[in-house]
DNA sequence: AACTAATGTGTAG
DNA sequence: TACACCTTAGTTA
């Protein structure tokens, strides 16, 4: 599930676990053995997430975490006991908090290293403006996709135009705001990007806040989705609906790949941007 | 039990 | 554009 929410959910999960307190880092996997060693039995200052970035400070050492795709680093607090690892565990942390023992384990990253903190600076560098971070500033993103002839559904993928966006808020923010994904960036205009990153502000927090990301308006879900209680995958308007009925008009939704990422989109509710621009 | 797809990114060609 | 990375949830048999 790693979008930026997850991410941003997870350092707070690391600093409430593991803040301010001496951790102990092994890698049962033995891929991060030497690195592990390093920081091992050190504080952990502070855990922070830029986009889809994690960085972990433990003073001059820096370890950086990127999920990829199918990566999790699962935080568990409050348990009497650490049990053995389970599986291939790349980086394992374990404390002791005010509830008792903690423990988080790492497994599937597509990065998993140690940085200096001029390291981290370039990878900080490298990306947009993060709306979950209280200083980004829409701007900066604004003035890549207004003078960009690229697929605006290909710029809000793009880590350097925004951090923390992937597939899922990608589809659903276009749909959200009925924007044709092929349209060029420099064809939006400055009011229609600022209701976007607002309404992105808004998606992210809440994903932030529940763990998933939810995205339709309660008028669009139907009776049997509203009954529904207990856990649940977040409910979508396009994101993985290729054929179903759309929520809105009830065109079937489409699919194409796009950058080798497929891409969701209902072609009546985002109408094909015809202009010249 | 086997098989597929996946919320991502980097590299090679 | 293709695929390597390396893990798991969901589907099919």
């Amino acid at each position: 599930m790693p979008e930026g929410h997850t991410l941003h959910r997870l350092a707070t999960s690391l600093d409430e676990a593991f803040g301010g307190s001496p951790v102990r880092a092994s890698s049962p996997q033995g891929r991060f053995a030497e690195s592990a060693a390093l920081v091992d039995g050190r504080v952990l200052e502070r855990a922070e997430a830029y986009g889809k970035h994690l960085f972990m400070t433990f003073e001059d050492d820096v370890v950086h975490v990127h999920l990829g795709l199918y990566g999790r680093f699962d935080v568990h607090r409050g348990v009497p006991e650490v049990p053995a690892p389970v599986g291939q565990v790349r980086l394992r942390l374990v404390g002791r908090g005010p509830d008792g023992a903690a423990y988080a384990d790492l497994r599937g990253a597509t990065a998993c290293e140690l940085l200096t903190p001029a390291e981290r600076e370039g990878v900080l560098a490298r990306l947009g403006p993060d709306p979950l971070r209280a200083d980004a500033d829409p701007e900066r993103a604004w003035e890549r996709i207004r003078r960009s002839r690229a697929p605006v559904g290909g710029l809000l993928m793009d880590q350097a135009v925004v951090a923390g966006i992937g597939n899922v808020y990608r589809a659903e923010l276009l749909f959200r705001h009925r924007v044709d994904p092929f349209r060029p960036g420099r064809s939006l205009r400055a009011r229609q990007w600022a209701a976007m990153w607002d309404d992105l502000v808004v998606l992210m927090q809440d994903g932030v806040r529940t763990g998933r990301i939810d995205t339709v308006r309660p008028e669009h879900l139907t009776d049997a989705e509203l009954g529904h209680t207990g856990p649940r995958r977040g409910h979508s308007y396009v994101y993985r609906r290729a054929g179903e009925p759309c929520r809105v008009c009830g065109t079937r939704v489409r699919t194409r790949e796009l950058q080798a990422r497929n891409l969701y989109w209902c072609a009546t509710c985002q109408r094909r941007y015809r202009g010249t621009a």
